[in-house]
DNA sequence: CCAAAAGTGTTTCACGTACACCCATGC
DNA sequence: GCATGGGTGTACGTGAAACACTTTTGG
């Protein structure tokens, strides 16, 4: 199964952070590996892309396979291949970073073959390889891209109150914001749908539930319509 | 010097998206390739990544060897890897866009060896491979990352006048500005210098020649100053 | 003197920001 | 009844947007 090439060529990976938003912070998902280099370190689910596969598709194959999560949002970070970064060889890398509801996923990634579990981003150990900077690139992409794109709804549960909205960007972004201006402009903004329910096992008044509407925020955007915190 | 490998690996490459800026719009610097396939077609300069270069040590390389254009703003876009983008056989490409200034560089561009030439972006011709797709995703991200980020500089001559700036906006967002609201604003933010010169050779009334303050604009930043047009 | 672009101020309106209290519920 | 968070309105200031005329220069 051995292939010759007339030139050398790196060999190609990818690499996912994997945030999950809980009551406390924002978390990430990682594996412990198992084998030299960094035998024992934390590291960020991936692995090499296969010849006939895509890299998004590839992404999501090793999230499968390290972590048992399936269908959730993914978007392309960066491409790395510094010379040097693995002590092998040449591997240039392909970054993702998803979103994930940890509600869908806490269990399954716990109770995989393999060594995962959520560190809070600010607490995360040291990462095998250059991982570490791959994880503060897609942290800060996140803290970027939060506030235009519509996207930190893929970390709530499909149906979700209006202070789970706001600690969501608290964490996110790591500053506090003012409840009734952050109320005021997310229910103007008119993509939340008041899905007429209250949240229950509340030990406290329960609050109102909303989701995201999706249609409603694409018709929108195609008016000219710019999400924003 | 051929390489044999357990598993067949893709093939890795640069394509740079340049883009320049002139008195009518913005320009994308495209070369026509000589061999198959498309032979005949315009494309993005760009080619193979060497085992031991960095991405973008390798894309700043085939600036040089085809359009002859070094010391750029060069940033990274997006990896493609869809299989079947190349006919041969399965090709990974890291896109880059660059900024050039256009006074630096039309001379060099268009006396090179290679046949390279600058289009108007709104009218390139259909372009080899996926290319098309780079250009569109680039010129996306120019328009986007051009209002939250000084890079627009990068297209100006050091020395540049308001309605240069202006219309380096118009071009890349596409849409007019007011001129006074403009010029407010842009002068409120305090990153540029006021050269105390004036154009020569224009049949009108000279304007005043501002300069990009990048030193200033820094130290501004790390106090929490936001560029936005 | 004509053409072409430079340069300049004011008004209006929308939105961001700051800020404090009562309400509902579970225990 | 108390602890916990849910839910609500107003006043102020800043900045974005709309808008037209005079000045300067070269040909």
């Amino acid at each position: 199964m051995s292939v010759t090439y007339e030139y050398p060529r790196p060999a190609l990976t990818v690499d996912c952070v994997v945030f999950g938003l809980d009551a406390e912070d924002l978390k990430v998902l990682l594996i412990q590996r198992g084998i030299e280099p960094f035998a024992g370190r934390w590291a960020l689910p991936g692995g090499f892309v296969r010849v006939d596969e895509s890299l998004e598709d590839a992404a999501r194959r090793e999230l499968r396979e390290e972590t048992g999560i399936g269908e959730v949002f993914l978007e392309q970070l960066y491409t790395i291949g510094t010379p040097g970064r693995d002590p092998r060889e040449r591997v240039v890398t392909v970054a993702y970073y998803a979103l994930v509801k940890l509600s869908d996923h806490t269990i399954r990634a716990a109770t995989d073959a393999r060594n995962a579990a959520w560190f809070a981003v600010d607490d995360a150990p040291p990462l095998a390889f250059d991982h570490d900077r791959i994880l503060a690139m897609a942290h800060e992409r996140l803290r970027g891209k939060v506030r235009y794109r519509p996207i930190g709804f893929e970390l709530l549960p499909p149906k979700f109150t209006l202070r789970q909205l706001q600690h969501l960007y608290e964490a996110v972004l790591d500053r506090t914001l003012d409840k009734r201006n952050f109320r005021k402009k997310i229910i103007r903004m008119g993509i939340l749908v008041d899905l007429d329910e209250i949240e229950t096992d509340v030990a406290h008044r329960a609050a109102r539930l909303y989701s995201f509407d999706k249609k409603k925020y694409d018709r929108m955007t195609r008016q000219g319509f710019n999400f924003e915190i």
